[in-house]
DNA sequence: CATGAATGAGAGTTCATTCAT
DNA sequence: GATGAATGAACTCTCATTCAT
């Protein structure tokens, strides 16, 4: 389950040539739309090449994102090594990611589709990948809990799944939208305005609280 | 793209046979997995006859999504009906779409997929579905800001959008999850428990107020 | 794991057609060497029709296999029928397969090559075809020894295991063999030749008997 | 047709390797299945090497045979060397050829599978390999004719191939059956047994001779 | 001479769609 | 209109062999 020796003993250049068809491909398909014969077309190597680099597209897709995981890890080490509050450490999360997305619009697009895929399908590909960067989140939330900063009331499980959730659709949400060159200043603002927006709600609520009205409280009614 | 009216003269049996193969089919591949071959076997009608009924699957899929959405508005027109605050509102559409997918798992499953889709796919075949129900949502955040039950520092177009990126994970986390007979009791306290907790974080927000600080200038302060 | 109902929909001349193709490559090479690329060549059909007639070449191989089966059970129904001596019957069963492999030499080839594969590749396709086919002998073995034809100190099944080796080898020896036209005449009374001295040996043994009736006159007996 | 001087030039291990891994591949499929693939893998050696070292498959297979020829010659030379009947010779043969496969399964089972391999590809390969085995048998049964012991009224050269094929398939069937450590004890005494069924019917003959001495007897002094 | 990457033909198989009956 | 056979392009993957270093 891993590219071959072969494939590693390659010119840098030859290596790279695969890697962005690679790219290419599984960013514009979900996965089991991707093909063998479009990839070695766009990297121009022959058919037979892919086999002897790869055992099958699993093999190099999850090269891929290993590879991906790795520099999306770059944007986000400095995030979590700042100490600063929760709230603060989630926006900058977002922020990141979607800093990631626009300075690598294709890596980002493979990730997304990642999540877009089904369950037992991500289960057999990246065990436990999802489950940990969930759990990161929860670990967050957790410690702002204890440090007074989050609603104690929360449960930490289910925040972390709304912040994974809206984390994804998010960015989403910014690939999917036309990105002509001229309008990247304009995203820039537009797109850490949505992020602006989403953490509002999730940092305050929807509720408008006019007498300040304890979430204990109305939480337990809503649970009814 | 419609079906054709051979098939709707078609007796009442046959087309079901038909819709019922495509559900499932739909159901459980992406779109662009779904194959002719594997809902004309599961219907147990002619290879031919497919192309006499439909033009094609896009024509199949949104004929059947169609009848979901009328399926689905059953179930979410009495909420609507109702005459209660917006987020008792939105509470009872997050239920009516939980008691939707117990009722209707494939149903459900495939209008998931359908948000799964490439946005571009989803344009293509269902302009505006999507986005009239976030228009729906929208409507329902403004009015309640207008009623003072909504923190009108909130930004209606993405609290629609936190509300509906939310409303489809919750329920395809109910999809995903196994489904023994056993459990749908214990299932039925469990989702309904994640509705809550979802939803208590939407109202109230993870911030710990302690002194009844307004969002709006915390919401300031975050911007920067 | 039999040809589809479009198979035998099709009309008696195209069958026949894929049958002699998929027959004369069975019959030249091993079943892991036919390949479905050479059927289809030499039936003229399309590449798609093979697999909307057959699951795959192990279903073809199937099929024609009881073909042969039945065919080659009609030459042996007179040879069981006859009520004789056990050592008769199986001079008949020997004639038998070798007047059948005169009549179809292709089928008797496959036939041949069939019980040239590997024991486990036997076992899966077609369990219990060979098994049958010696206790068949066995059965006439005994029913012979039983009648005081047979020498009771042999065992039957090690005999019916001698038998059936010896059958195969000569029909393949038999097969083998160049086959010119004129040759036919000559072949016959070879190959018959052939099965009575192996016959002879069989009934006789090699060891020379002084005493007792003399080897020379039995084996007269025999050749008539 | 014969491996190259680089070959020979290797070190010991190596071409001991290289051997091992074609062994390994020959015993386990049919020549025509064979594939370099599979040898430079289980030899670690590199893929252009092999095209060093043989001309093709062929050349290797050729070159296997003749050592396990050798082999083969030393279990066969003492049973030829010592004076006794033809009978107990051929009954040491099949003996030898049992131990052969017992201390070496694996050469023996590509001496099997040679010989259910195409007549013609046997008559490429090894031209008169085969027709030597049973010439050599067929002399034995010729000298045993002059001494007495044989029925002269048998045919030599059938009774030649009868003892050939019978002790293939003798030798086919030990090596086909199941071979766990704890049987071998059990396997020896088995399958001795079978040759010692095996010969009595070919010494004696299935037909029950009443007046003259009886097989019972006869199979027990063969059973020694 | 050792090495291992390059190569493309060819294998089985699936599929949407057309078309003749 | 119903039927189901025809079709061939496209897919993944394997392989023996060559060739440049």
């Amino acid at each position: 389950m891993l590219p071959t020796q072969t494939f590693f003993n390659l010119p840098q250049g030859k290596q790279k040539r695969v890697m962005d068809a690679a790219l290419a491909e599984f960013a514009a398909k979900p996965f089991h739309n991707a093909s063998v014969a479009s990839i070695v077309e766009a990297a121009d190597i022959p058919r037979g090449s892919f086999y002897q680099y790869f055992e099958d597209l699993e093999d190099l897709y999850l090269h891929l994102f290993e590879i991906i995981g790795k520099k999306k890890r770059l944007y986000m080490q400095e995030v979590v090594s700042e100490k600063k509050g929760a709230m603060n450490q989630i926006r900058s999360l977002y922020s990141a990611g979607l800093q990631f997305a626009r300075d690598h619009p294709k890596l980002a697009s493979l990730g997304i589709r990642f999540f877009r895929e089904d369950r037992s399908f991500r289960r057999r590909l990246i065990a436990g990948f999802e489950e940990s960067s969930m759990q990161f989140l929860q670990d967050m939330l957790i410690s702002g809990q204890e440090a007074g900063e989050i609603d104690p009331a929360v449960d930490a499980e289910t925040a972390a799944f709304v912040l994974h959730s809206l984390n994804v659709d998010v960015v989403d949400h910014y690939l999917e939208g036309p990105h002509s060159a001229e309008e990247l200043i304009h995203e820039s603002s537009e797109y850490l305005s949505l992020v602006n927006s989403v953490l509002y709600i999730i940092e305050q609520g929807l509720i408008h609280d006019d007498e300040c009205g304890g979430g204990q409280l109305r939480n337990q009614e809503a649970g009814g």
